[in-house]
Formats: C-alpha cells, structure tokens, sequence
DNA sequence: TTTTTTATCCATGAAAACCGGTAGATGAAA
DNA sequence: TTTCATCTACCGGTTTTCATGGATAAAAAA
C-alpha cells in the first residue's frame, strides 16, 4: 500500500526530547525523519523548500508558538498532517490545538510504539489522542466543572470557614444564629458533594472560591 | 586524569525522553550508559548487581518516587553520584531532593552539552543546577510564608484529609489506629497555625502541597 | 398572583474533631 | 552512647460538626 516512505519533521525546543524522537523515529521502519527544528520560524522556512507527511509539533516554543504554527501550516500545506506532542493537558490548550487542525494530540508519555503507530494512524485520516485526553475533553468531569451556584450569603459562609472560623465565631460575626450557620454550611457541602468541611473547601479552592 | 569510563544509569518512566537521554549518552565520550530503567524498584534491583558513577533520576515515577529512591541509593551506594532530572519547578520538591543528597537538579529543557557537561562536574564532586532553579530556592520565600516541613507520615494524612476522608476512614487505610491518626492531624494543625481541619486543608493548598 | 429561592431559625442525637497530656519503639544523628 | 525525630498509641474530656427533619418570612421569578 505505502508507495514511499512516510517523511516526518520535528519541531521541539528540548533537546533531550527532540534526541529521543529523532531516535525513535530514525529507528522505525517506513518513516523518513527529514529535520529536527527548535523554532516553529526554522521549521516553516524548511517546510517552505519541502513539505512533508506528518508534523510533530511541541507546543511551548520559543518565539511562534505551536499553536499558531499548526494554524500556519494547515493553511499553507493541507496535506501535511499535525500531531501535537507537548505535556499540556490544560483543556483549553487541548481545545485551541484541535480547532487550529491539529489530527492529533500526543502527550510527551506516550510510548514509542503509540508513537509510531499514531503516525500511520493519521496517515490514514483518523483522529488520534490518548484517552485522558479525550476523557479530559468530553467530560467536564460530570460533577465538576460545572461549579455550583452559591447564593451571596453561602459564599460569606464559605470564605470563613476557609478561614478556620467555627460555626459559633460566624454566627457572631454575621449577627445570625449559629443554627442558621449550620444549615448554610450544609447546603454548601450539599451542593459541593462532599461531607465535611476540609473537602468542602478543597473543592472551592481547586474552582477558584477561595 | 579519567581513568575509564563513567558508568552511567538513567531512572525515567516516559519512553520518548528515556530514548532521548539514552541516545545523547550513548553518543558521549567517556561516559557508558548501563542501562534505562522505567522503574526505580528496577534501578534499585540492577544496583545491586553493579553499582554505577552516576545516577540520572527522574522524580514522578510510578510507585517508588525519585526522592525516595535518591535517598534509598544515597544509603547503600554513597559514592555513586546522583542528577535529578525532571520537571518539577516547584521550590518543596527541589528543596526535598537536595535534602536526600541529590548532587545536581536539572530540568527537561537541558541541552544536550549542559547535561554532559554536568555528569562530569558532579563527580568532580560540585554541585550542579541551573540557575532558574538557584533563584527559585533562593528567593525571598514571599512573605516569610516558610512551608513547615512535614514528615512523610504527615503529607500522607494531609492527602487524605483534604479528599475528606474522615480519621477512622483514614485509620483503615494506613492500617494504624485512629488514636494515632488524630495525632498527626493535630500535628498537623499545629505546624501551620490552625485550629481545624477546613483551615489546615486552606492553607496547605496556598501551599502547594495538596 | 402563585411559585420558587433565599435567608433565617429550631431541636435532637450521633459522630467526629479537638485539646492536652503521656509514652513506648525505632532508627538516625551527634 | 545519648539525643533527637518520627511514628506509633492511649486516656479523658470538651467542643464542633454532621445528619434529620422540620418551620417562617421576604424577595424574586414565573
């Protein structure tokens, strides 16, 4: 089926990375590395003189980033497939990589065999990504992105007891009852899913309430 | 002035950067790389049928961590030289491997000249890291906010608390008794100044440490 | 104008956390 | 060897939290 060997560029800027890619695929049957680049502008520039198949594209770069690069390269060279090979696993980095083109997303510890195999895989047009990622992507976690609304007295509550204060030390501060402390202390943990305050307020921290 | 070779081991669970280093060591004069380990539990069991000069350890390993390994070698080999190699940028964590003897601190984005030229100056018997992390643990520590240092025991609880696991839950799961688990919790309370757990869990993520 | 949401309050009892000590066993460090 | 740190465990007692299961009034939304 396969006519010619398949040619591969590498943009990475870490040299311990792209030494390992460059060996991974220098070592692999059907695959033709044709340049390992540290700079999105030198890459564009080879490419410039010589397209190639398939793009491994590292995200943090210096100068250009990744991101832009894919936008760059899918716009001039539509046949040249992108995977992308970095250690974001931020959604939105995930998001904007895929909606600038990219048929693939790698993270850095990925196998060698995934490696390869991804390859070919996009050569034959199929979208590849680990399942974190897709998971990562397709879930927003079923009860956790989508942060509860509190009402403007709960988030009182929450912020003091994040500050070690006792239901009696809130009360006396709100001028409320400690009862009334109590319920909106429990319908924080309710609506947090949890069941006692340390969880409570780990989970507002990690979305940002605290 | 060298006499043969040095023997080198590489510690590192993602394939595309255990290539990488494999390949830049292999490439090296006067250094012979042993062997490429995914596991430090591997490492260890291959060190004791040969001991090596020099050790490069990444940190996030499955099962038994860099550090502990680093301190685990340190023990039993105390000349062999070790280089962590990783990721992490945090202060704690950098602060952790110095203080288990580790000679040198590199991050991934090393170049390949830097990393060599490394290996030789830690058995030189000098201590090596970039300067991006000279300053980080150097710096002013913000507002005088010294993390307390806590025993491993302790980080172990504090994980768990914050996931609000109750102290009879966590009891269970570390198989000691409740009473003792209290204890620690209390330490723990006591080492960063609060008087409760929803406290404790606040301050220990302003922290890092969950 | 109903209905829902929000904020307020209450009681009771069980479960957990918190406090202040004490203390044995290790293993490492001085 | 002695000291120090750490992990372990216990006692007795107080305080707080958590779970149930209510209720009322005002404001906002329908």
């Amino acid at each position: 089926m396969i006519t010619h060997k398949l040619s591969v560029l590498v943009v990475e800027d870490h040299s311990i990375i792209a030494e390992g890619l460059s060996s991974i695929l220098q070592g692999s049957e059907g695959l033709e590395l044709r340049g390992v680049f540290s700079t999105a502008e030198a890459a564009l520039l080879f490419l410039g003189s010589q397209p190639v198949d398939v793009l491994l594209l590292d995200i943090s770069l210096p100068e250009m980033s990744g991101i832009e690069m894919c936008r760059t390269v899918k716009k001039q060279y539509k046949k040249t497939k992108i995977i992308a090979l970095t250690n974001h696993t931020e959604k939105s980095v995930v998001q904007e990589m895929l909606e600038s083109g990219a048929d693939g997303y790698l993270l850095k510890n990925t196998s060698r065999q995934d490696l390869v195999a991804a390859i070919s895989q996009v050569m034959n047009n199929q979208f590849i990504m680990q399942s974190e990622i897709q998971k990562l992507l397709f879930s927003p976690t079923p009860a956790g992105k989508a942060l509860p609304r509190l009402t403007t007295r709960e988030k009182e509550i929450l912020q003091l007891v994040g500050q070690g204060a006792t239901t009696s030390a809130i009360a006396r501060q709100l001028f409320i009852s400690p009862q009334t402390v109590e319920t909106h202390r429990r319908n924080l943990m309710q609506k947090f899913e949890v069941n006692n305050s340390a969880a409570l307020i780990k989970k507002a921290t990690e979305k940002g309430l605290l």
